[in-house]
DNA sequence: CATGAATGAGGATTCATTCAT
DNA sequence: CATGAATGAATCCTCATTCAT
């Protein structure tokens, strides 16, 4: 299983050093529950006895319920986005150009759809708190507006300069590609889970579409 | 405000007769708070206090909390769904066939846009409860399979046999629709309400982006 | 049914004139939920819904639950000790004396045992009521003390001069007749009213244990 | 006074280890207030109350108000009836034959005095439990039937073959036994506590009354 | 560090009682 | 008289949090 990897990668974003056994038991104990039933109606009793530690133990490791929640989302938020602000990564499509704009759009949606893969609890979760609580939303849309927004809007502005796409703005052609991305990835992993999918086919057939929405009219 | 209004609607689905002024104003207090906090997190309490009524009034109407927000959710599941799979609305797109799929679309997307204009805290609370009670999952999932998905199906066999359309699988392009107008739905009331958006542009954009990317292929 | 005739006699001690229908409909359901559930286990809702009236017609007859309580509990407490005290009763009994204590006791037995026979249930409420509400223990043992307890003790010591009962204590004979009574009514009527009961055996039985039991020494 | 004691002997029938003593405080809070006031009308607020503990920890130990009820009934039927069916106790008077009828009689009448009289507070709680609670009659009724009968039984028609009881069907028999036994318990402890009582003589006098009245007929 | 008993504020729900119709 | 909607205090119970061991 890859479970322990990701709840060690979730620490090290918590500034700490390691995550001791115990920690890790409650950690995955609450994102399992948290995802299963929602945080408001997941007792630390349960959390507790999921993770196999007394319930005091939980309180010695996270001063209040609502941190052990940060704990577990904050740092998702941030790996959730990351490879899509990394430097890096903008960069290379940029000086690759030769590739065009379908391999960057391949490229973006595989990674996150491996991701989500792996981390569908957490989308979970992340998509509950964010609804309802006014701190996580700022911290999202903060995140959204300073990392990804500018570099994907660059990359976006780019290719419709190099006629690639079309002549949209970019503000609605970062939501379309937002919103077919992420609503794959929801219907897939979320919504229908249990449907029969051919992920690659179905990849393909929404990059496709994303194409062709998104070339520029050929009188252009 | 036109509250009032789609309370009434509710209840019409319910059966019963009409509404007393307490069970308006439970089940507007009821809306406002469970959008705002969701189910799990708001009390009977908070409710009666913003309702005006005494506790003990909301349990003489609804039985259990949760029979409060069934008396929301279900209804509106219902009304949420119903014009898309109204046989008329379907019949007469097949019939006076040479608007286009394009007049469907536009139609389907508009109403829809008006209706969660109307109605934006309902989709917060459906969204949210239909992710972790599975009866509303259940619920939601049923109307889906049996109502609306063979008429939309009809519909998009119809305009792919006419060559309006490209030859993709009809349950994708029906997700490719429905991600599109749920996701800028979803972006426009719930996520991004305070942003500048010029709805018409917008709306007029998704539906050109979407009959571009979902026509035949030239060579087709 | 015999019901209707005793919540009348009931009324009758109550001072009133007459029960209308409502008042005798609820008072039958008191009754009933009363001995099946307890005093403190059934809700006026309950009642009310058992007698088919509103809740609030209840109150309009009765101030409160405990009133409801008393209208029933208290006429039956003198009902359940009359016959015992009834001047003719005694009386009778002295003076035809010839008859002895055997018949005394058979006609005070199966008079009281016809009367728990068609009242069962009043019986099971008297009890638990008795064992809590100290007013009505006070009610019951000073019914107890200023009416029963001479009118017997009369009669027993009648007897025992006569050299009918045994030289025991008046206070004892009748803690025994009571004891072996109400004893072996409850036993019939409550704890194990589902057995086989051969009736007029077992009170003859009963008779002629008690006569013996209670008959004088031989040497005396 | 000996309530420590009692309070330990019940645990120690709940197989469990040792009774913390916030634990023993709120059993014997609530033995007295469910003798006082009945289960019913006892709210768990004033048992926490009584005992000197907050509410909250009555629920740690036990799930529910019932469960403590039952904690308390359960041992205690148990207790209560135990030594009359104990086998040595009944074997040893079978054996010791030549001590006769009246020597098992005056042993297990002191025996149930003894215990009703440190425990008098259960036995109301007892009855009216058994009044209402369907289950614990069940309860009640399988081990008097189980247990309790056929010991006494075979007692009773040992006694009988050996000519020194009256040729009465022994279920009479038993039911006038223990109507006797526990008729004047109850008189004595639960009625009548206030009055003066000889309990020795009381018990003697019960004693020859039942022996002269089951005593063979002089003819037979 | 870890425990789990203890806490008490707060939760949903019930209920006797009132009162306008 | 009868109704039944409305009330709010009280009920049983849950839960995050604390603290002595």
């Amino acid at each position: 299983m890859s479970d322990k990897n990701w709840i060690q990668e979730i620490l090290q974003e918590d500034g700490e050093g390691q995550l001791t056994p115990k920690q890790a038991q409650i950690l995955q104990a609450a994102v399992e529950m948290f995802a299963e039933k929602g945080y408001a109606s997941t007792s630390t009793s349960e959390i507790a006895k999921r993770a196999g530690v007394a319930e005091g133990t939980i309180f010695r490791h996270y001063k209040t319920k609502k941190e052990l929640l940060y704990s577990i989302v904050s740092p998702m938020i941030v790996q959730f986005a990351a490879p899509l602000f990394a430097r890096h990564f903008i960069d290379d499509v940029l000086e690759r150009d030769h590739e065009g704009f379908e391999d960057f759009l391949r490229h973006a949606f595989r990674n996150r759809y491996n991701f989500v893969k792996e981390n569908a609890p957490f989308l979970k979760i992340i998509i509950q708190e964010v609804a309802f609580q006014p701190e996580m939303q700022q911290r999202f849309k903060a995140l959204f507006a300073e990392k990804l927004l500018p570099s994907v809007q660059k990359v976006v502005i780019h290719f419709q300069e190099k006629g690639e796409l079309a002549d949209i703005p970019p503000e609605t052609v970062i939501r379309i590609l937002l919103t077919n991305i992420v609503g794959m990835l929801l219907t897939r992993f979320l919504i229908m889970p249990d449907q029969d999918w051919n992920d690659d086919e179905e990849i393909e057939r929404t990059i496709a579409f994303l194409m062709k929405g998104l070339q520029p009219s050929s009188s252009e």
